[in-house]
DNA sequence: CAATCGTGGCT
DNA sequence: TAGCCAAGATT
């Protein structure tokens, strides 16, 4: 069955870019990239880092708020960090050489499972099964595995049927071709399952219910949370402040920000809005800009407020920019949308 | 281990 | 439109 797919795949495969080197720093660079991430939206991300830090150590030696600000707006930041922070570990402490074991490389911060094994296979060619959202899917329908693929049950029933149906002869060649299988043919709706190579072996196929596999537990949905930003216009400058906490956009910056349990109009923000610019300055105020932004676990309604003054103390963690240079800055989607509408970006 | 971490395209 | 989901990892 495995020859089918591999013969389909090398007359089907799309031509990316990262399928064109060996090299296991760009090949982990494009995963990482491509984690949770559909192929058109990481590709102009891939082609940005790729040119501007083509090895592990023109990547080690950037300032992390330069990684930051190439990432910008591709999402879960935590990637970037993990990728920055590990490429030093390996330009500093492993001699700038890439691990070239799957125990080595999952034992780095932002190197699962999953990245372990398209990087063990793909550039070492180790015999090490992906399992991934379209390795899942796949074999779900092939198998037809009731077992939700987000239980706990579920995992380990994909990741032993994904390592029993590995070719461990041609493991890069494997892994890509059921990656690509899901990608092209196998979707999660509407199925080409006219197209498919494996359809004759597919069990879901068989009985008429690709569709609907693979089963999944449902998420709850999002919590509500009301953002107040403060947008200081004090001559050509305002503030920004980075976002360290335990939370979303860690390390990105923002405007001040005034966190509510609801949302508020101007009576209730006044006096918050004095109380933290610690004056009674105030040339002007209003809410400039209203913006619901929709994450996987939180729906944000924020509000922008427009401040004219002349004296601001600000906090110490503050940091005074001029209008002109917050495009220099990481920013949140959500920021870098009021920045575009006031030309700012 | 279940919850959390973004964003955009599709239906 | 609101939900689904996309080359997952971390805690």
């Amino acid at each position: 069955m495995q020859e089918y797919l591999q013969n389909w795949y090398i007359q089907n495969k799309r031509d990316l870019p990262w399928r064109h080197t060996q090299d296991p720093y760009i090949i982990w660079l494009s995963e990482v990239i491509l984690q949770q991430t559909r192929v058109a939206q990481g590709l102009p991300y891939f082609l940005k880092f790729s040119t501007t830090y083509p090895s592990i150590k023109d990547l080690a030696e950037a300032p992390l708020d330069d990684v930051m600000k190439l990432w910008q707006g591709l999402g879960y930041y935590s990637r970037a960090r993990n990728m920055h922070h590990t490429a030093n570990l390996i330009y500093e402490k492993y001699g700038n050489s890439f691990p070239k074991g799957y125990e080595q490389m999952i034992a780095l911060k932002g190197i699962g499972p999953y990245t372990a094994s398209a990087v063990a296979s793909f550039a070492f060619n180790l015999p090490y099964a992906v399992l991934d959202g379209n390795v899942n899917r796949v074999l779900s329908r092939l198998f037809l595995v009731d077992e939700p693929i987000n239980s706990s049950k579920g995992k380990k029933i994909f990741e032993s049927l994904s390592s029993e149906f590995l070719d461990t002869k041609h493991p890069a060649l494997h892994n890509q071709a059921i990656m690509e299988l899901g990608a092209l043919v196998c979707l999660p709706q509407n199925p080409k399952c006219a197209e498919c190579p494996l359809s004759t072996f597919c069990e879901a196929f068989d009985k008429n219910v690709a569709s609907e596999f693979p089963k999944k537990i449902k998420k709850q949905k999002p919590r509500d949370r009301y953002f107040n930003y403060i947008f200081i216009k004090q001559n050509n400058q305002t503030y920004l402040n980075q976002r360290f906490a335990k939370d979303i956009w860690q390390h990105l910056f923002e405007f001040p920000l005034i966190e509510t349990s609801k949302k508020e109009g101007f009576e209730e923000m006044l006096p918050q809005l004095k109380t933290i610019l610690d004056t009674d300055n105030i040339k002007s105020i209003s809410c400039t800009f209203e913006s619901k932004h929709q994450l996987t676990h939180q729906t944000i309604w924020a509000d922008f407020w427009e401040i004219e003054t002349s004296i601001v103390k600000p906090q110490k963690e503050w940091v005074k920019v001029d209008l002109q240079e917050i495009k220099n800055y990481a920013v949140p989607r959500l920021l870098e949308k009021f920045l575009i509408k006031h030309n700012l970006q």
